[in-house]
DNA sequence: ACTTTTTGTCTACAACAGTCGTCTAAGTCT
DNA sequence: AGACTTAGACGACTGTTGTAGACAAAAAGT
């Protein structure tokens, strides 16, 4: 297990999901994304994005235009697997079943998630005949 | 769904985990198990104890001996189901598919979690069909 | 050249979570 | 009664997150 990065709040992660979704992208289209919606001051996103990069979770470089560019420094199915992970862990005290219990509670589970469960089971199954045989 | 209670931390949610488990219990109780497990302060216990309450996660009545007897508002399962909603919702936007590759990711999965999975999946597979017949 | 806009840093402040000390009221012990 | 312990309320300080204004430097428009 990586050893666990700093902390993540909602509105942080909703502007690195952002930006980690939409490509690499200027700081001014993370505000125009994400600021119009929520009706956030400019310097707002702007803070926001920056702590994100302190905390080591964005990347920036300068394009041809001399502004500030940045990127995920990590995959977003990598990162929310670690969120999910580390939630487990901390709330949970380390219990899945309140896990499953919610998925069995969620209504109309997309197609994918459904096959890869499903392949899960099997998997699992396989794996614990052959700890009795 | 339910309107979201205030949040709660990673250090309130162990404490209210300890006492949901552990039946109805007294402050000094909960101060014992949980502060000489983190090297916590008597009083530092006693005011998550305290905020919880104001949160509305506990509730408390006076014993024989007239000491607050702290028990949890509601069965554990179902508060833990309620977080693990409001993370996904919060934290990811709403997106289950990390739910499911974390779940995938992690080794030896009790066996009631195999099981109800399995049945989760059928019970999906069988709700798929009915609406494409 | 002068004004306006864009970009980015810095400072600040409120709410909340984690931490704990003080202090008082009420027992208990001797 | 006086000393000691317990239970609980209150206040206080710290770091983190959400929020945003002030300001400087650079770019662009006129």
């Amino acid at each position: 297990m990586e050893p666990d990065k700093p902390n993540l709040g909602e509105h942080e992660m909703e502007v690195l999901r952002y930006i980690d979704t939409h490509g690499p992208l200027a700081a001014r289209d993370v505000v125009e994304a994400v600021g119009q919606e929520r009706h956030l001051a400019r310097t707002t996103v702007l803070t926001v994005v920056e702590r994100l990069r302190k905390k080591g979770y964005l990347k920036r470089k300068r394009n041809r235009e001399g502004v500030f560019v940045y990127a995920s420094c990590e995959p977003q199915a990598e990162l929310m697997q670690d969120l999910v992970r580390q939630f487990v862990e901390k709330m949970l005290g380390g219990a899945v079943s309140p896990v499953v219990a919610y998925l069995a509670s969620v209504k109309r589970l997309p197609d994918e998630d459904l096959a890869e469960m499903q392949k899960l089971v099997e998997e699992l199954k396989a794996g614990q005949k052959e700890e009795q045989p």
